[in-house]
Formats: C-alpha cells, structure tokens, sequence
DNA sequence: TGTAATGTTTACCAACCGGTCAAATTATCA
DNA sequence: TGATAATTTGACCGGTTGGTAAACATTACA
C-alpha cells in the first residue's frame, strides 16, 4: 500500500499522528518567519528531522501542509475573541480581551506571524476564511460592542475599528518582535515588555473609550 | 567599458537615472508584495519592462537592489515622526502625527508592507537600520513625549508603547489591507474606511492620554 | 561623422526547487 | 515467525532561479 492518508484504513497510525505533528510544527517554524514562497520543503524537512521524500509521503505537497497548519491555527487564533462576551462588563471584557491577545502575541508569535505573513501578502490562501469564518464572527462581536455603545456604557465610536486597534496594537509585539527589541534596547527586550505593553494599552483603551460627557476636545465624532 | 555605475564616470547618466527609477518602482511592486525570497528578479524584469540581464547591469544582484529600495524609502517612512515637535501642543501633534501616518498608509501601503515584511521576516537586512537612526530617532521623540507627561499636559504613560501603538494602528490600514476590507465588506471598503480609521484613532488617542484627576477605572497605572 | 563608452539582449550555466519512483527498511498482527 | 502493509530514503527529473558571457545596439561627444 502505498498511498498515505485517509484511503482504506480510515483510522490514522500512532505514527502518522506523531508524524504529523513533528511536520506541522516544523512548517509552522519555517513558513512563520519566511512566508509561504519564500520557504521550501527542505527548510522544512531539516527542521522536522526527516528526508524530504518522507514530508512528501505525509503531506502530498507544499500547499497542503500549508492549508494543514493553517486549518489547525485558525480557530485556536480566534479564540480570544469568541471568548468576548456580551453579558459581561463591557470595560471588563475590553480589558481582558487586550490581555488575551497579548498573551497569544507572547506565548504563540509564530502563528501571529504565519497569518501576519500570509494576509501581507494579500492572503492567497485564506481568502475564504477571511470573508467567511472571521468576518462572520467579527459583525457579531461589532454587534455586541455597538450595543454597549449605544446603552452608554462605553464610549460611541465604531466597533470594526476598534477591533482592528486591538488586533494591532497586540500582534505589534509578536509581528514586528525585532522592530521593537532593537527600538528598547537590549535593556528593556526582556518579557517585562509585555507587561509594560499590557499597562500602557489597557490604559489607552479603558480611557479611550471612557464615556465622555461632552466632547473632550475640539473634535467631535458621533457615529 | 562594462562597468555599470560610479566606477571612471563619476557623473550619473540621464539614462541611467531613468532606468533606476523605472527598476526601483518596480522592485518595490514586487517586494512589497511577496517578500524578498519570496520575489525573482524575472518579475521585477517583467514589471519594469525590461530584461533580466539589463536589470542586473544597474544592480549586480537582488541584494543590491533591495538594499537600494530599503535605503531610498527608509528616510520618507521616517519623515512623519520627525516632524513631531516638542515646541508644539502635544495634543495637536499627536493627533497630527496619527493623521500623517494614516496619510502614509493610505497613499503609500507599498512602502508600508516592504518594511512589514522585512521585520516580519526577522530584519536580516535592515537590522541596523532599525537598531541605528531608527532607535535614534524615536529615542529623541520619546523623551519629549516623557516631558510633556511629566509637565502635566498628557497623562503619563511609556512613550514607546504610545508609538509602538500609533505605528501598529495605522500601519495596520495597509499592511493588513486585505485582512480589513474582508471584514468590513465589499460595501465598506471605499477610501471612506480611511476616513473612519482617523475618527476613531484620534478619539481614541487624544481621549485615552487625557490627563486624568483620578484614575478613571480601578486599574492604576503610575510610571 | 567616427569611435569609444554606454546600454541591451540572446544564450547559457550551475544551483536549487517541488515533486516522483523504486527500492529498502520497519512496524503490525494472524 | 512470516507475510503483508506502512514508513523511509537515495537517486533522479523537469522547471525555475540568480547570475554570467559575449555579441549586438545605441548614445555621447570630440
């Protein structure tokens, strides 16, 4: 027999999930800090500690360990935000949802990195579940956070880019990573950066999104 | 003579000139777009309308082209942060330099995702840039902005995380374009999106660095 | 105008890339 | 144990890649 996956025997090996595993985790290493083109399936091979026949033998080609990882991360990556809740206290929830996001940024860069990488470059592969899967839970989460708004218990201001803030602002420190240990310093490059960030940003969004009574400056924005 | 530039001839050619222009434009089209690995000089040929062998007569190879991009670009990327000034209203320029950053972003998001994908990849060539004037540069800002706190016309909090925040959000408009127009959908992806962007960062800045009497939450943050 | 310098292209090369093949090795289980 | 299926690898293939050589074309300028 010679065809790998999913043909007559329907159950998987204890090596295939082994296996796999060992594959994904490599590609996750490689295409992370190369992007798609720019790895190659030696890259990954060495990584994984097996000859490249062998990656070949588990996933048939490039792409499909690419679409692979990129499955299994998704929704671990969307987690924090469908953990968004709406009963919850909105300044609480802002809050905790920046220190979620943060903590992945921290814990898990590389994935930041593989989507990061991907939508830079115009996202060839996950289109679909950009206008699917994530929009959809995006209009949802707006849903709940215009709501908050309008019951005046956080500032008016527009939900879509206020997400986009938190997602920024977040994947900043696991994205841009050498950008800002070179800006700190050597000094300050160590994992108190993350609790300095998390200070500073639960303070922007808390105060930012303060109600305000009349407008705070000149400027006004209703939406 | 097979020399291609600055070796006898001191002066640089109008053809010369032209065509450097033309292969820098191009070159920024294709490495902005898919990373330098992930780009082959046969494409950047093809955008600039021109041979392979005529692109590798300006520039002996993709490094130097590259490099070249990188170092003609650089200098305009910084240009909004210099113009912050320390002699202005803090307020005023901050929500200024959100508003050239999003001007950059919006009118420039090639530039823009050039760097991204350099530092996402890990810097390997312009690392000191980033850890020379670059650091430079936001150092001096910084402790103009840590004056301004101290001097009570801001409220207090890590001048780097502010422009790490102010960098992320707006860059974020055309490094994550595609990512952006998927979830505001098609109806929603007209250059108003940039407009919203502006509304809702400049309130969310200017509000959140209001200087506060009393903390306006049970989160406590002192410098 | 003539000629030397500059600019352009075709043909090519060695290294690398994604992927195949067949043979060899190892695991499974009757 | 032995036979069958699953796993692993070295050798290889056609296409692509960064880069070169040399001939050809064009420009600048005395």
């Amino acid at each position: 027999m010679v065809l790998p996956r999913a043909a007559k025997t329907q159950r998987r090996t204890r090596i295939q999930e082994e296996k796999e595993e060992q594959i994904l985790e490599a590609a996750l290493e490689v295409f992370s800090s190369r992007g798609f083109r720019g790895s190659t399936i030696d890259q990954i091979a060495e990584v994984a500690g097996m000859s490249k026949p062998n990656l070949l033998y588990y996933f048939r080609t490039k792409e499909a360990m690419h679409r692979a990882l990129i499955d299994r991360v998704l929704d671990t990556w969307l987690d924090p935000l469908r953990e968004f809740n709406a009963e919850g206290n909105p300044v609480a929830e802002i809050r905790s949802y920046i220190r979620r996001k943060l903590e992945m940024a921290r814990d898990f860069p590389r994935e930041s990195r593989l989507f990061a990488n991907e939508v830079l470059q115009g996202a060839p592969h996950i289109e679909d579940e950009l206008k699917g899967p994530l929009k959809k839970l995006v209009d949802e989460k707006a849903e709940v956070i215009r709501a908050w708004a309008k019951a005046g218990k956080i500032a008016k201001c527009d939900p879509y880019h206020l997400i986009f803030a938190i997602w920024s602002t977040t994947q900043h420190y696991a994205d841009f990573d050498v950008q800002v240990r070179a800006v700190l310093g050597q000094e300050n490059s160590g994992d108190g950066r993350f609790e300095d960030a998390a200070r500073f940003l639960e303070r922007l969004f808390v105060d930012g999104l303060q109600v305000r009574e009349q407008p705070s400056s000149n400027y006004i924005d209703e939406m």
